[in-house]
RNA sequence: GGGUCGUUAACUCAGUCGGUAGAGUAUCUGCCUUUUAAGCAGAGAGUCGCGCGUUCGAGCCGCGCACGACCCA
C-alpha cells in the first residue's frame, strides 16, 4: 500500500475512513437556530433565556481546535461572528465524539447545546450533539500569522476572506458604501437603470476597448467604456433623473490604480448645472463617508481627509498658475507652454507637437503639476473644449467648458459637467475627435448618429457626473491599491499550482 | 516598457563561505474533561517557481523565462 505523507493525502485518507462508516460529507439538511450574533445579543442583554434550559442550535467552519483526552474547545464561526463551543464524551455520546476526533480545522460543524461560563468566564456552547456539515479537503493556512502572500490573497480570495477578518470588513464597507450611494440618489428622485454593457459603437469617454462578437447577429460589439450616451438618451426619454452602477471596461495597463474592469456610478440630473453638480457631490460623500465610517472624515495614507466643509472650486487655469507657477502669458502660446513643460521634464509625444492643441497641453501640465498636489478634496472647473467633447461651452469663454473634476489624495475621483445638447456643435465634436484619433486605435470610424438624432428631438439643460466606485472605496477604506477593494482583481495566468 | 525586491513543507518564515534542507504553526501517533497561539513525548512531510549554464558539488553564483509586490514612465 502505497502512503501517501502530504497533508491532502492524510485529510483523503482519514475521509475515506468517514465514508466507510456511514458518515455523510455534505448533508444540506442541517437547521440552525441562532447565529454568533444572535447568542452575543443574548449575552450583553443577560438574558434569562441563557439558562440551561435554552438549547441553541448553531453552525459554522471550525477556525481552532484545543483537543484534551476526553473532550476539546474549538471555536467556530459564521457569518456573523465566532463562538467557541465545548465538546465533552460524556454529552455527546462515544459515537458523535469518535466522528469530531475525525473532524478537522476547516471543517463545517453543526452543534447544539445550552450556553455555559467556562473559569475564566468566556461564554461557551456546551454542545450536547454535534454533526459533520461540510468536510474540509484541505488544510486552511496557519492560524496566528494567517494568509500573507498578496499573489494568493488575490488569486484565492476566498482563503483571505476566511482567514483575514479585516478584509471581510473591507468588503462589507464596500457594499454599505454601494449602498448608501444608491439610497442617496433615490432619496433625491433618481432612478436606477441598467443599460448595454455590450455596445456597437463605445462611446461615452477616451479609452481603448474590448472587442467581442456576437455569432447570431453576425456583429462586432464593443465592453462599454462608459454609459454615458445611453443614460442622456434617457434623459431625453423623459427620465430626467437616472443613475447606474455599473461596470465599465477599459483594455489598458493594470496598476495600483486600475483594473481592466471598474464599477463606475453616472447620474444624470436634468434642468440642473454641474456647479448643483458640486453641492450634489458634497453632500454625496458627507453622507456617504458617515454611513460607511460613521465619520466625515477619513484617513488615507497617512493624509487626514476632511469631507465635512465646502470644498475649494478653481478653475483649471488658475491651478495651473497658483499651484503648477505658469505664467498665464502662456496659455496664449502652444509651442510655449509645452517648452515649459519639457523645462519641468515632462515628456510630449513626438504627436504632441503636430495634431495636438494646447488644450491637451494644458491638461498634461495639471495631471502631472498639479493633480498630485491636489489633497483635500477640490474641484477643478473649466476644462479645454478640446478634451471634453461632451461638456456644455461656458457661456463667457467658449473655449473653455462648464465641467470640473473632483481630486482627493492626489487622484481624480469624479468628473462632471453640464451637458452638451446642441446637437449641431454635438456632431462637429465627435467629427474633430475622429480626425484626431490615435494610430493603432481600433474604435470602428464612425460616430453614434442615433445619440446625434436623440438630442435632435431635443434634450432638455442636463448635468451629469461620474464616480470612480473603486477609488471612492479605496479612499474610504484607507488602501493603498484598487485590487485591495475588488473581490476578484485580475491576474496573469499563473503555472504555479 | 524600465528598475528594485520576492518565489524554500499546507501556512508564516530562516537557510552563514557553494558541501546531506531548517524552525514555528498545521498534520499523524500516544497521554490529557475548562483551553485561549493550551501542554508533554514521539513521527511524517520538500520538483528550494521553471529552464539552461558554471562547478567534483548549486536553495545559494551566472544567463533566460514565468508569476507577484513596490517604484518609475
Amino acid at each position: 500500500m502505497k502512503q501517501q505523507k502530504d497533508i491532502i493525502g492524510q485529510r483523503k485518507e482519514k475521509i475515506q475512513k468517514l465514508i466507510e462508516s456511514g458518515v455523510e460529507l455534505f448533508p444540506n439538511d442541517y437547521r440552525v437556530s441562532h447565529t454568533v450574533k444572535d447568542i452575543q445579543g443574548l449575552l450583553d442583554g443577560q438574558s434569562s433565556d441563557l439558562s440551561e434550559d435554552t438549547r441553541f442550535s448553531v453552525a459554522g467552519r471550525i477556525m481552532a481546535i484545543n483537543r484534551f483526552g476526553k473532550s476539546s474547545f474549538l471555536r467556530f464561526k459564521d457569518r456573523t461572528g465566532q463562538l467557541q463551543a465545548y465538546i465533552r464524551k460524556d454529552k455527546v455520546g462515544d459515537d458523535a465524539y469518535d466522528l469530531y476526533k475525525k473532524m478537522d480545522i476547516g471543517d463545517f460543524i453543526g452543534m447544539a447545546g445550552p450556553m455555559f461560563q467556562t473559569k475564566t468566564g468566556e461564554w461557551t456552547l456546551l454542545a450536547d450533539s454535534l454533526r459533520l456539515i461540510a468536510k474540509a479537503m484541505r488544510p486552511l493556512p496557519e492560524k496566528f500569522h494567517g494568509l500573507k502572500d498578496p499573489e494568493k490573497r488575490y488569486r484565492q480570495r476566498y482563503l483571505d476572506l476566511i482567514m483575514n477578518p479585516e478584509v471581510r470588513d473591507l468588503f462589507v464597507k464596500r457594499s454599505k458604501l454601494v449602498h448608501a450611494i444608491r439610497m442617496f440618489l433615490i432619496d433625491r428622485d433618481f432612478l436606477e437603470v441598467e443599460t448595454p454593457m455590450m455596445q456597437p459603437l463605445p462611446g461615452g469617454a477616451d479609452a481603448r476597448p474590448f472587442k467581442t462578437y456576437h455569432h447570431a447577429l453576425n456583429m462586432e460589439l464593443f465592453l462599454r467604456i462608459a454609459p454615458e450616451l445611453y443614460l442622456k438618451r434617457l434623459v431625453t426619454g423623459g427620465f430626467e433623473r437616472v443613475f447606474e452602477i455599473n461596470r465599465n471596461f477599459r483594455n489598458e495597463g493594470i496598476s495600483t490604480q486600475h483594473n481592466p474592469e471598474f464599477t463606475m456610478l453616472e447620474f444624470y440630473q436634468a434642468y440642473a448645472t454641474y456647479e448643483d453638480l458640486m453641492t450634489l457631490t458634497e453632500e454625496m460623500f458627507q453622507s456617504v463617508a458617515k454611513s460607511v465610517n460613521g465619520l466625515s472624515e477619513v484617513e488615507y495614507q497617512g493624509e487626514l481627509i476632511d469631507f465635512s466643509q465646502s470644498w475649494k472650486r478653481i478653475p483649471l487655469l488658475d491651478s495651473l498658475e497658483q499651484i503648477a507657477g505658469v505664467d498665464p502669458a502662456l496659455f496664449e502660446n502652444k509651442e510655449k507652454l509645452m517648452n515649459f513643460g519639457l523645462s519641468k521634464g515632462i515628456p510630449f509625444g513626438d504627436q504632441a507637437r503636430e495634431s495636438v492643441g494646447i488644450g491637451k497641453i494644458m491638461t498634461k501640465l495639471f495631471d502631472i503639476l498639479v493633480e498630485p498636489k491636489l489633497i483635500q478634496p477640490t474641484f477643478i472647473t473649466g476644462y479645454p473644449v478640446e478634451v471634453s467633447p461632451l461638456s456644455r461651452r461656458n457661456r463667457e469663454n467658449p473655449d473653455l467648458t462648464d465641467r470640473f473634476e473632483l481630486f482627493i489624495a492626489g487622484r481624480e475621483i469624479a468628473n462632471g459637467f453640464s451637458e452638451l445638447n446642441d446637437p449641431e456643435d454635438q456632431k462637429n465634436r465627435f467629427l474633430r475627435q475622429l480626425d484626431t484619433k490615435e494610430e493603432g486605435d481600433e474604435t470602428p470610424e464612425m460616430i453614434d448618429e442615433d445619440y446625434i438624432r436623440a438630442l435632435e428631438y431635443g434634450m432638455p439643460p442636463t448635468a451629469g457626473e461620474g464616480i470612480g466606485i473603486d477609488r471612492l472605496a479605496m479612499l474610504l477604506t484607507n488602501s493603498a491599491s484598487i485590487r485591495d477593494v475588488i473581490l476578484f482583481p485580475h491576474m496573469k495566468h499563473s503555472e504555479k499550482s
